[in-house]
RNA sequence: GGCGAUUUAGUGUAGUGGCCUAGCACGCCGCCCUCUCACGGCGGAAACCCGGGUUCGAGUCCCGGAUUCGCUACCA
């Protein structure tokens, strides 16, 4: 690497951030840092008509939430600035006047009617060296009809002229060297008067020179109009510091065709948003995997591994230790199915990783929102209560499946479990149990244990049914951590009072009439 | 339709001519642990797109076909 590395990420403002973008920024960011060099942020905003307000403030946030770190651009400024498509508008009409003064562009009035027309009366019309003969534009038009057109305020935009008979090579680090001939790219458009706005094309082009961009790494939508790109950097006399390009594989929907979009999420019920969004207009939300309860590092950790590998069988891997082994030489080139499944796999373990006390503090609301207030109970206890169930768990919302019994007795007992282990005589034996639990001079765990077992076994009483009455009394079904550990959580006395809740509340099951 | 890319178990992938009777992970199934459900440990089922060729030898190289995906806008 002769320069210095500097990538950007640049999306599109027009909606929240797809996590199939997130991917791009997150192997941009990835390749620069491992390559010392910088992540820029800019914001492609040259298409007035989608615009959406507080896109990009949402893709901002995603970014910071996710620990991609931009080095320069919207939001943290630079040098080369500013990093606003929309705000680049002297820029971008310096270098047009310049592609029309070297005849490598031409003015177009055709009107977007005439262009319906035109590709409905031609099958494969395309606005090329053997049409636009036949269009109107300053190519066909006398000079001073151009220019009263223009002065009149007629709308029009400006065309790339692209020569045909060229075979175009980009020089794609993933996918070695590609081809393809000039005669099928058509005279794309590269800036419309209507908003005094360039196109992707031209302001990607002339955006990429002007901040000294060394790779350009973006989806594979993009590598059929690369050729294009690699056009004008000759047009523009840019060939000798053109950026590298790397067209990353698409991620795709889980189950049928096509790729990932914005739509999958909700009908296979997974987050294809980083964080949750409430479209301004429609009023629709939208999950997120913040909201949805994904850790960052399991979010970057599992989408990294979606086309690329270390090399070994190594998986979990921190962004710092991601940077250190990225590279190109071991991604893949197709698009690889977003199997979200492994995601929650990747959480499981992040959680399991966090520091008890902490995972208390994030399920404190989840006790909230169960109407359990978190007050009414020590830090100590939430703590030791998320402690054994968290084995369990692959979101911390689900710490509410697995510990409520913790925080609020059982109204209802399992059914099923209440047919199988609790039986005409089952009362009696948890009376029984109710005694001797008052007996026990020490409550705790390890002390409790053996004299109830050796109280069943010296009664001859079954093991597996007293002790399961004993949790569905305690629990309301036959789940959960080691049975006394959850009392001496629980308390003697909480302890008890749920047994003599149980025997007043299970009848054993009556033979249906 | 045209152009381009792509192709290893259900999914993500390892594999750069012999070390591949194809490895790892998720998911699935079973066993163990056990008062239960999990976790965990152990084990299992499951793949080289197809057809030619090159080679002593091909998942790996070549050719053809098919597949899938993308692009084909005054959207990015």
């Amino acid at each position: 690497m002769d320069r210095e590395v500097r990538v950007r990420f640049a999306p599109s403002p027009t909606g929240p951030l797809h996590i199939g973008g997130v991917r791009t920024a997150l192997y941009n960011y990835l390749f620069a840092r491992h390559n010392g060099g910088k992540m820029l942020l800019r914001i492609e905003d040259t298409d007035s008509n989608r615009f959406v307000p507080g896109a990009e403030a949402y893709i901002i946030e995603s970014l910071k939430w996710l620990g991609i770190e931009i080095d320069e651009g919207v939001g943290c400024g630079g040098d080369n600035g500013p990093y606003r498509q929309s705000e680049r508008r002297d820029i971008y009409r310096k270098y047009v006047k310049q592609l029309l003064d070297s005849d490598r562009a031409y003015i177009a009035f055709d009107t977007p009617e005439e262009l319906e027309a035109a590709r409905a009366a031609t099958p494969n019309f395309q606005y090329d060296a053997s049409t636009r003969g036949s269009m109107r534009n300053s190519l066909t038009l006398p000079a001073d009809e151009v220019k009263h057109l223009i002065d009149n305020g007629e709308k029009y935009v400006v065309r790339f002229k692209i020569e045909p008979g060229r075979a175009v090579v980009v020089d794609d680090l993933l996918r070695g060297k590609v081809t393809i001939k000039s005669d099928i790219l058509d005279d794309k458009v590269l800036y419309k008067s209507a908003d005094d706005l360039p196109t992707y094309h031209l302001a990607n082009i002339v955006d990429d020179h002007l901040m000294c961009i060394s790779h350009v790494i973006r989806g594979e939508e993009w590598l059929p109009s690369a050729p294009l790109h690699v056009l004008l950097y000759e047009a523009f006399g840019w060939t000798d510091t053109m950026p590298h390009f790397v067209h990353l594989p698409l991620l795709l929907k889980p189950d049928g065709k096509g790729k990932l979009s914005k739509r999958d999420g909700d009908r296979l019920g997974f987050p294809v948003f980083p964080l949750e969004w409430h479209d301004p207009t429609s009023g629709n939300i939208s999950s997120g995997y913040r909201e949805s309860g994904y850790l960052p590092e399991a979010v970057v950790n599992f989408l990294a591994l979606l086309g690329w590998n270390p090399g070994d069988d190594t998986e979990i891997m921190s962004m710092n230790e991601l940077i250190n082994r990225f590279s190109f030489d071991h991604c893949s080139r197709a698009g690889a199915k977003f199997a979200y499944e492994k995601g929650k796999w990747f959480n499981h373990h992040y959680l399991q990783e966090l520091d008890d006390a902490k995972l208390a503090e994030m399920f404190k609301p989840v006790l909230r929102d169960h109407g359990v207030n978190p007050e009414d109970f020590s830090d100590e206890y939430i703590t030791k209560a998320v402690s054994m169930v968290k084995g369990r768990i692959s979101f911390v919302k689900d710490l509410w499946d697995q510990a409520a019994f913790f925080f609020t007795a059982p109204e209802t007992y399992d059914p099923k479990a209440v047919k199988k282990r609790w039986s005409e005589d089952t009362p009696a034996i948890m009376t029984e149990l109710t005694e001797r639990l008052n007996a026990l001079p020490d409550f705790s765990s390890a002390a409790a244990e053996q004299p109830i077992l050796d109280w069943i076994t010296a009664n001859g009483y079954h093991m597996g049914n007293v002790m399961n009455a004993f949790r569905l009394a305690i629990v309301g079904e036959c789940k959960g951590p080691h049975m006394f550990d959850i009392t001496e959580l629980l308390g003697r006395d909480e302890t008890i009072r749920r047994i003599h809740k149980a025997i007043d509340r299970i009848k054993p099951d009556e033979p249906a009439l």
